[in-house]
DNA sequence: GTGTGACAATTTTTT
DNA sequence: ATTGTCACAC
């Protein structure tokens, strides 16, 4: 095979990978195995082979992964040809070609996409008006149930005919009516337009004609129906994933589509990825004894890459604080002693209250720590305000950001008229910005509030055709509208610290500055709130900060660490007792699996005989997981032991010290 | 429209 | 223990 690439550093199974690209291709990838590499190389041969940069397509679950994976390419083929490739999440992908075609389902193009926070709000509401205000409906369980369903390819109208049924009818209505998507509907309303017209389609799966899609076993049904709509004969089409890592069933993600993907594309070739480049022997031998107590998965083995390595360590600890105190005192004197770095350090958790504890006892020792979980930038109230001011002056027919910004600085138009403007728009059919432009509608206020709704109208107006316009900096132009309604002043209020204005502050001029950025680049307004819709990106990437890394299971999986600590291995916790309820105790399987796969050399478990649990101290037996571990590379230790030893050797320290002054004397 | 106090809930989280 | 939500008062 002359590639003309030196994939020579590639194993056999990896350089067979890269060299399969016609038909349909399953990638089976264990932990620490190269797979991204592989993908990678495999794209890199394709242009080897010919293929044209813009006919590939390679489909992430985030817009990190995205940008890491364009990366990767583009460090390995020309600038040029790793730009064309396009390499992005499921829901931009279907943005990009609803932006085109939605039409032909009856929306408009410019369509607004709520995200969570919209779609909450929205619930909330409709269960006030559906069932009254003292009902027990939590919005947050509607909203899954509604994206459940969507995913499951279940119609709203085929639904019992119970309340909750209701109000997911009533919430896709409202959606409809006023020309937005959610994010499921992103997945549906392209999975759609592709079955249903026959010309789209042709064109996507002529123009892309070798697609991949990584991490897939975190897929839910409708992606693969819509891989199955976007993929043509003869099906170049390569998946990626691990179903043992598979830990996101809980928000649909089916693993049945790795587990049958012949079902889906027949004949795939099949390749595994087994050889492990990351851990120990002992790590790996420990992580592949319990995986395989799992049923139906797809057989396969991490393979050392090394012999040996040190013994793995279960730590019996008698309470939570003795637990994280221990390893805090553990980390900070083998950084102090072996010069060990903080950022080879980690400590893995089931539910992220079991980091209030290790926190604390870090900040007690002064170690620095990262975290991940922090209130992301896009959850901050100041920037959904001014994000939503943005798609009101965007798109003022979206209801839901227009009504978010109507009262917000103050301007006169309260609850009551607020309420009154929307049953007229309701009734007649309308959005509400239409309903505040009709003359009926408007001879129901007070003149007072008749003036603010036209003030505010007429405001929203004039800035709306400068931004849509383009003729000038659309940052320059938010950034008068912003000052005009004195929202700096309004965000300011209530803040008890002049750092926290600052920051408040801070934050909104961040958004401009971005609009200024995406102005200079050449992109709408409309570009602009796609990305800043799809991009719910945390502020702080946690693989470039400093320190000892604590953080959660699931957002441990794919990275990895020299010394890592497994905690809370307790019955309840891990497996977590919902799970044990619900019957998923093989995803929590997995969960540990994905955890013990995270060390490099050194693994440390522990598990308490008692926990602070919502304030109250809970005894705990250890995880019934241990029982299925083979612990021949594991050294079983109890927390007293290791703390009399030390006394002990402390003791007969400070009895030679003792002795050696004496005789100094 | 904003501040206060009682009250419940409490796995994991991306787009 | 902590956090957020809701009703009510000012």
């Amino acid at each position: 095979m002359s590639t003309g690439f030196s994939f020579s550093s590639l194993n056999e199974a990896q350089r067979d990978a890269v060299n399969s690209l016609d038909g349909p291709v399953l990638i089976l990838a264990g932990a620490g195995t190269g797979k991204t590499r592989t993908v990678t190389c495999r794209i890199a041969n394709m242009l080897q082979q010919g293929v044209q940069p813009h006919q590939i397509l390679a489909v992430t679950f985030t817009n990190k992964a995205a940008a890491e994976m364009r990366e990767r390419v583009c460090g390995m083929v020309s600038q040029d040809a790793g730009e064309e490739i396009t390499v992005c999440t499921f829901h931009s992908l279907c943005v990009r070609i609803l932006r085109e075609g939605i039409e032909k389902l009856g929306y408009k193009k410019n369509f607004t996409i709520y995200s969570g926070p919209d779609q909450i709000g929205m619930i909330k509401q409709l269960i006030v008006r559906k069932g009254g205000k003292d009902l027990n409906v939590d919005p947050q369980m509607v909203l899954s149930l509604i994206s459940n369903n969507k995913n499951a390819g279940i119609d709203a109208d085929d639904q019992a005919d119970d309340l909750i049924a209701d109000i997911a009818r009533a919430y896709n209505n409202e959606l409809r009516t006023q020309n937005a998507v959610d994010f499921d509907d992103l997945l549906l309303l392209a999975e759609k337009l592709l079955r249903e017209h026959a010309d789209v389609r042709e064109i996507l799966q002529k123009k892309y004609t070798h697609v991949t899609v990584d991490e897939f076993q975190d897929t839910n049904g409708l992606q693969m129906k819509l891989l199955q709509q976007l993929v043509g004969k003869p099906y170049n089409v390569c998946v990626v994933g691990d179903d043992d890592q598979s830990i996101y069933g809980w928000r649909g993600a089916d693993v049945t589509n790795i587990l049958q993907f012949e079902r889906f594309f027949p004949n795939p070739k099949v390749i595994r990825l087994e050889m492990n480049y990351r851990s120990s022997a002992a790590v790996l031998h420990t992580a592949n004894s319990l995986i395989k107590h799992n049923y139906g998965r797809r057989e396969k083995e991490l393979k050392p890459s090394k012999d040996g390595g040190e013994k793995l360590r279960l730590i019996a600890m008698p309470g939570d604080e003795e637990e994280a105190d221990f390893i805090a005192e553990e980390i900070h004197e083998r950084n102090a002693v072996e010069k060990k770095p903080w950022e080879d350090f980690a400590i893995l958790f089931r539910t992220n209250g079991q980091s209030r504890n290790l926190e604390r006892a870090m900040r007690e020792l002064k170690i620095p720590y990262r975290m991940v979980g922090a209130q992301s930038f896009f959850d901050k109230k100041e920037v959904r305000d001014t994000i939503a001011y943005l798609q009101a002056l965007h798109n003022p027919l979206s209801d839901v950001p227009l009504l978010r910004v109507l009262n917000s600085p103050p301007r006169g138009i309260g609850q009551g008229s607020t309420v009154l403007i929307t049953d007229c728009s309701r009734e007649r059919q309308c959005s509400v910005w239409e309903a505040m432009g009709c003359e009926e509608v408007l001879e129901q206020l007070s003149t007072k509030v008749r003036n603010s709704v036209n003030a505010f109208v007429e405001l929203m107006q004039g800035y709306h055709q400068r931004l849509i316009k383009k003729e000038e900096n659309m940052g320059a132009v938010f950034k008068e509208f912003l000052e005009e309604i004195d929202f700096f002043e309004w965000v300011k209020r209530g803040c008890k610290t002049e750092n926290e204005k600052l920051q408040r502050v801070e934050n909104v001029q961040e958004v401009y500055a971005n609009l200024s950025h995406a102005h200079r680049q050449g992109k709408s307004l409309q570009k602009f709130l796609d990305q800043m819709a799809l991009q719910q990106d945390k502020d702080d990437d946690i693989e470039k900060q400093k320190g000892v890394c604590m953080i959660t299971l699931h957002a441990s999986k794919g990275l990895e660490f020299p010394i890592v600590y497994l905690v809370g291995l307790e019955n309840g916790i891990l497996p977590h007792k919902r799970s044990l309820e619900e019957g998923t105790t093989d995803e929590e399987r997995r969960l540990l699996y994905v955890g013990i796969t995270r060390a490099q050399d050194e693994l440390t478990m522990t598990y308490c005989a008692y926990r602070t649990k919502y304030g109250e101290q809970a005894h705990c037996e250890s995880s019934q997981f241990l029982k299925e571990i083979d612990f021949t590379h594991i050294e079983e230790l109890d927390y007293d032991d290791i703390m009399g030893a030390e006394a002990t050797e402390e003791e007969t320290e400070s009895f030679f010290s003792g002795l050696k002054s004496f005789l100094d004397d």
